[in-house]
DNA sequence: GATAATAATTAACGTTTTGTTAAATAAAAA
DNA sequence: TTTTTATTTAACAAAACGTTAATTATTATC
């Protein structure tokens, strides 16, 4: 017998199926306060989430309404989840070309009132320039930045609040152990601003050390100097640009190997 | 108007949903090639795959029939893709407190002929001393392990051959940059047995040469020396024994802070 | 019973990298 | 002209590494 004609029996309904597959999307941005001219900037992780309205399109009650919640909504049936994240961000902020991730699932039975409802978790990276340009485009709805420490005094919506938490550790996880940091910063960049993106989601003493961080960057082989490049965006002696350079594999650096 | 209210409106038909929900395993396990007494043995990672059979529970001809497969199933309505997983594990080879990992999820429009089937994608470490154990159990279906290299010449069912790729890279990732390894060993282990279960994975030089292991493992946080025990599994000469401390988060070393 | 063989372990040592503190640099601001 | 400041280099002792060789403790062989 062919596979055709397996494919003719199989009944579809056998088993009970979902009652919605959706996708969610944490929308992370740093924000940088410039104090002066001349001087690196303080850096901090931001979570964008927006405030689930009264209503819904059909002018019924909202589900969760007035409660903070990811971005996200039905994955479609010619699309993968991750093409609905896509999407999806790119209908609520209008930026494409971002960074984004998938990092897990979420079908607790029960986790969201309307049913057998199954949540894919993305993370993205989105400049705060582009969000701030999409908040002036539309104030339809609340949309808002909290930082780690603020947004679990939040009303959250369904079990956002094990997303977000979720979601924070794995962007801290990839900030340090693979080059996503290249999304937070410009195409070149001085060693004082990829460390303040660092030490956004890190402590470690020989990234904060000014003059151990500034040694180390010129020998990652993942990093290269822009030969004569230099810029004043950060002190008033022209300093050094350097780029990320474009690796095909991941670096892979054993906690075997590693110095403590 | 309450929650409540808005729940009683909620259309649960409104979107297409999938039409199937499942989780698929990669099993590993290392298999070790004892070659004589007093000596390490070489070890080598293990795909764990099953044939699919002629036909289904039913006796209908099986869709993708005589294909070899990661073993897998349909998630029920009351639990997650991970405890389907755990479950399936268990129906299929009998151990029950094994290391479990959801690590993707499969999705694209098309690649299950019966509709729109979703897979969890889960790697599980299982000794192959409990795999031997199943094959004596039950052998009705064909199972078999596969190397790396020799998996890829199969005929696999569905999107598995992409699905396993994925698999072998995430272990490989886990087994340099967390402690996995552990469930690859005895709770008590030699230098040499956790040198051999890396070296499945990896050729780093400072991890393949003796000398150079034997002196970093006592230096390394996440493991300890048990005191007075030794073991003459490897050697004619007693040798120590080392244990996994328990830690109660990850151990993260920066790409940014490695040597090259 | 002496000798060879072997995996584990330590020693030895020159090289590389680190952590730290201090100095040098170059431009802006006072 | 002097002060200020982020960056960059220098300097140097301490730590860690890569490598080769020696030591150890046992089994196997003769």
């Amino acid at each position: 017998m062919s596979n055709q004609e397996a494919l003719d029996q199989y009944d579809v309904k056998k088993y009970r199926t979902p009652d919605g597959y959706t996708s969610d999307i944490a929308v992370f941005t740093i924000v940088s306060e410039k104090n002066a001219d001349y001087k690196p900037s303080k850096m901090t992780l931001k979570l964008m989430l927006i405030k689930r309205a009264k209503q819904n399109n059909e002018k019924q009650v909202n589900i969760e309404a007035d409660k903070w919640a990811l971005p996200g909504g039905f994955v479609q049936d010619d699309e993968t989840a991750f093409e609905a994240a896509g999407r999806e961000l790119f209908e609520e902020t209008g930026v494409s070309k971002i960074h984004l991730k998938h990092f897990g699932i979420y079908d607790k039975p029960g986790r969201d009132p309307r049913g057998w409802i199954i949540s894919n978790a993305h993370y993205a990276i989105v400049s705060s320039q582009q969000l701030a340009q999409r908040k002036a485009d539309d104030d339809a709805a609340e949309v808002a930045l909290f930082s780690m420490e603020k947004v679990y005094n939040l009303n959250l919506a369904f079990d956002h609040r094990q997303i977000i938490k979720d979601a924070f550790a794995v962007i801290k996880q990839d900030l340090l152990l693979t080059t996503v940091a290249k999304n937070f910063l410009p195409e070149q960049f001085t060693y004082s601003e990829l460390q303040s993106v660092l030490l956004t989601v890190t402590d470690d003493s020989a990234i904060s050390s000014d003059a151990s961080f500034a040694r180390k960057i010129k020998s990652l082989p993942f990093i290269e100097v822009v030969e004569g490049k230099k810029t004043q965006r950060t002190s008033k002696i022209p300093t050094q640009l350097y780029r990320f350079v474009h690796m095909d594999a991941d670096i892979i650096k054993p906690i075997y190997t590693a110095r403590y």
